[in-house]
DNA sequence: ACCAGCTACCTTTTTATACAAGGTAGTATA
DNA sequence: TATACTACCTTGTATAAAAAGGTAGCTGGT
C-alpha cells in the first residue's frame, strides 16, 4: 500500500532542508572535530531536523569521497566515538559550496523579485 | 551496472537547486500564467537548469495538489500550449513558501556564521 | 499535397537517497 | 548481574530527478 502522500507544505519544506545537509554538514564538522550526536544537535539548533538513519550513511559517502576522516575516542561516559574532521579535499569542498550557495541565493531571490 | 556517482560537487550543486524547484516553479507561475517552456526558460535565467522530463511529473503533481490549473491555449506558431496558473490554495502555499524560505537562508546563514 | 523539421506534450526506466525501523555492542549504575 | 543508555550501523520502502524515448500537431518549402 501507498502512503500517496503527495505534494504539501512539510514534505516540501523537507525537500528544501534536505538539498543542504550536505554543505550543513561538512560546515559543522569545519568547526572542530564532531561525532554524530554533535552533528545532529548542531542541525536539530538550526532546525534542520536529521534522523540517525540518514546522517550515519552520509557521513560514510562523505568519508568515502574523501572530504573526511576519522578516528576513534574514547569516552567518559559511554562507548567510543568515530570523530570525524575535514580533509583538505573537504575544506575545498566547503569553500566551494560556501560560494554555490551564496549564488543559488542571489538566483533564487532575484527570480522571486520579478513578482513584485 | 552502477554509475558509482557518490558525492561531487556538481551532484551537491544540483541538490541544493532540487529542493527550491517547486517554490520556483509556484513563483514563476505566479507573475502570469505559464507553459512548460516559459517555466523552463525563466529557470534557465535563474541558473536552476531543469530538463522537460523533471518539469512534466511536476506539474501534474502540483496539479493533482490543487495547486495549479490549466487551460488549453493555442498558438500562432505550432501545438497548442497548456497554460497554468495558481489556484487559491496555490497561492497560499507560495505564502508559505516564502517564509519557509525566508526562514531557511536564516537558519543556515546563522550556522554558517558560527564557523567565523 | 506531401514530408521534413520544429514544437509541445507525456511516459518509462534507472538511479539516488531520505527516512523509518530494527539490530549490535560497549559502558555505567543501581 | 541486569537494566538503561549511548553509539554505531543496516535493511527495507518510498519518493523523485533525470535520461531517454515516444506521439502528435503545426509550418513551410517544394
Amino acid at each position: 500500500m501507498s502512503l500517496e502522500e503527495g505534494i504539501n507544505l512539510e514534505n516540501t519544506k523537507a525537500q528544501m532542508r534536505k538539498g543542504l545537509l550536505e554543505y550543513c554538514i561538512l560546515s559543522v564538522i569545519s568547526r572542530q572535530k564532531a561525532y554524530a550526536s554533535d552533528i545532529l544537535a548542531a542541525l536539530k539548533k538550526a532546525d534542520l531536523l536529521v534522523v540517525e538513519g540518514t546522517l550515519y550513511p552520509l557521513l560514510s559517502r562523505l568519508k568515502n569521497a574523501g572530504l573526511l576522516n576519522y578516528h576513534w575516542q574514547e569516552s567518559k561516559s559511554g562507548p567510543p566515538r568515530k570523530y570525524y574532521e575535514l580533509t583538505v579535499s573537504g575544506r575545498n569542498m566547503l569553500k566551494q559550496l560556501d560560494d554555490t550557495w551564496k549564488n543559488l541565493q542571489s538566483s533564487i531571490n532575484a527570480l522571486l523579485k520579478t513578482r513584485l
